[in-house]
DNA sequence: TTGTATGCGTTATCAA
DNA sequence: TTGATAACGCATACAA
């Protein structure tokens, strides 16, 4: 199957042009007459000429591509980051290519290898759960490649950032179970080389020492792998229901950490909030229609998607060497809900 | 900012042979000589050779490339679907450029002109809830451009299609309904000129007649705009309270609508299931963490995006022109929860 | 077995 | 003001 498309020779022969004059004129060039350029205008016009972005890529050396590699397209984070990309991307002209790690360290870097083996201008990238080393993606800087990462950013590289105030968030959720009368509270999280298991982190520490509550290592729970198995949280939330001094709230570092840890808990017969409190990083829609409805930190997932992709635009059409990275920081929401409310009697489930 | 790669003259230079010599060395055609090629081919890979696709492309008219359109990314069914695209277009050597209506005809018109002058290989399309006429697809499918449709189908085209089982469903999930005891039981649906509303719509009202239950025009409800806005879905099953001979139950016919059908059901302090019962169609994965747990319809969106793909590069990829279009249609499931279970106590908000 | 020439669609350079 | 030519990287018909 073929599909034809009208070409600026096509234009040129009907016209009895040449090529280049019928390039000159569609580009409104200022030496071309204004009645040739009207002529070849109103023919491109009629018969729908669309200029052939590849044999331009081709001339140009560019793709206006960009590539996008995210751990999962089905996570709301991540979803709606990519509809920020979207709409950032189509508005400065360039199309998106998305395509996903899996959590994996070896999917990211065969994805990064296909992306780059299409020629994208750039790269957008929130890293695996299993990366914690990034020389794939140094070497491409170093052959001058402009990769931005988001959200989950690597320390090691020094180019542009987008992430979210993890810190902050963190210390808010904790400090609100603190003021809410919990005292033990738990921390489920991702892998702890990343940034933003870092950061949480250390906001949960900090905002447990504000509130002159000690820290127990026992009480942090590392997830490797994006949490994708439902028995790994019941046997993690299980550990923690069966310490001698069982906590009485949970904050939970991501968005499906988040849902798993709430199944879990109920499968468990846990009542929540009244026998253990809990709030999570999540961008999930529905939070405020579970059972319970759920306390949580929202981040700006569409604007972290739509920056990291103006600076990475910004990048790619610098004419000189960038070599001042900025690294920008997003303001998380906290919204109070049920599930830390430890004022509500309890309801048998 | 600029990224160097290494081309075939590149190799035909440094080796001292014609470039053409190279690219048939690369390919193990049969002409080149063992010797030839074993040089050609190590020195590929000592460099990292990596043919250019642009070029590739232009050369054989054909990006391999295909676009999505979907109405939007940042729904459950779609970031499934889409999942299964990105799976089975990867493995067949294709990349995805994904686009969004946002439920909007106007858009839809425009990223599909997008992604054509884009010179995409073929369509992968869900119609958005604004469209009602597809001249813009039969046009392109006219000038032999490819196009799949997936979930919501133009039954105006004759093209390969991939949906669900709707009829089935919504039958399913109506009768379940009826079998709990409901007898008035209300619809909530999209479009009315969409495929998949009138064959919900159909199912719905074959299994209202088979448990001999009388079809009532006002308990069904239309939504035009993908029910973006809560307030319109408030104002409607408002209504759906204020009738005289008030519904006891509510099968809700997409994603987004059933969210937000239970979220106006409970800001209206209507007791679901004990004063209305719920089933909707959704792929929402928390959906028996929610409050009451939702009894609900999923679709294969996986595995409706693999199929899709799969056809769409099938018409790709043949050699001569196809008229025999297939219709694949992938089954249902229903999963029974608190929120049609109507024996049980009621329970105070 | 290898090399030369050509074209995919576009644009930049140089010539007329 | 317009036209001829070359080049982007690759594949292939045709020559040698």
């Amino acid at each position: 199957m073929k599909f034809e498309a009208v070409t600026i020779k096509d234009i040129a022969r009907a016209l009895g042009l040449s090529p280049s004059t019928v390039s000159r004129a569609l580009r409104g060039s200022y030496e071309i007459s204004p009645e040739t350029k009207q002529l070849v205008q109103d023919y491109a016009r009629k018969f729908n000429y669309q200029p052939n972005p590849i044999a331009k890529s081709l001339k140009e050396s560019r793709s206006r591509a960009i590539g996008v590699i995210v751990p999962e397209i089905v996570n709301y984070f991540f979803s709606q980051a990519i509809n920020g990309i979207d709409a950032a991307a189509y508005q400065r002209g360039y199309h998106v290519i998305v395509s996903q790690s899996h959590e994996s360290f070896e999917r990211e870097v065969e994805t990064t290898q296909l992306l780059v083996s299409r020629r994208v201008d750039g790269l957008l990238v929130s890293l695996s759960s299993q990366t914690d080393r990034v020389e794939h993606f140094k070497a491409l800087q170093e052959k001058g490649l402009p990769i931005v990462f988001f959200d989950r950013v690597s320390e090691e590289m020094d180019t542009c950032k987008v992430k979210s105030d993890n810190f902050q968030g963190s210390y808010q959720a904790t400090a609100h179970l603190a003021g809410a009368g919990c005292r033990r509270i738990a921390h489920l999280t991702t892998a702890a080389w990343l940034s933003i298991t870092r950061e949480r982190l250390a906001g949960y520490r900090k905002a447990l020492e504000d509130n002159g509550l000690p820290f127990e290592e026992a009480y942090v729970k590392y997830f490797n792998f994006g949490a994708m198995n439902p028995s790994e949280t019941d046997r993690v939330v299980g550990e923690l229901l069966k310490h001698p001094e069982r906590p009485d709230a949970i904050f939970s570092a991501t968005d499906r950490l988040t849902s798993a840890c709430l199944a879990s808990l109920r499968a468990a017969g846990v009542r929540v909030p009244h026998d253990m409190a809990l709030v999570g990083f999540t961008n999930l829609t529905v939070a405020h229609l579970l059972d319970p409805a759920l306390t949580c930190v929202t981040q700006p997932a569409f604007e972290m998607g739509q920056a990291a992709t103006e600076m990475l635009i910004g990048l790619i059409e610098s004419k000189r060497p960038v070599t001042q990275f900025e690294t920008r920081v997003l303001p998380t929401t906290l919204w109070t809900r049920a599930s830390s409310r430890r004022d509500a009697p309890p309801v048998e489930p």
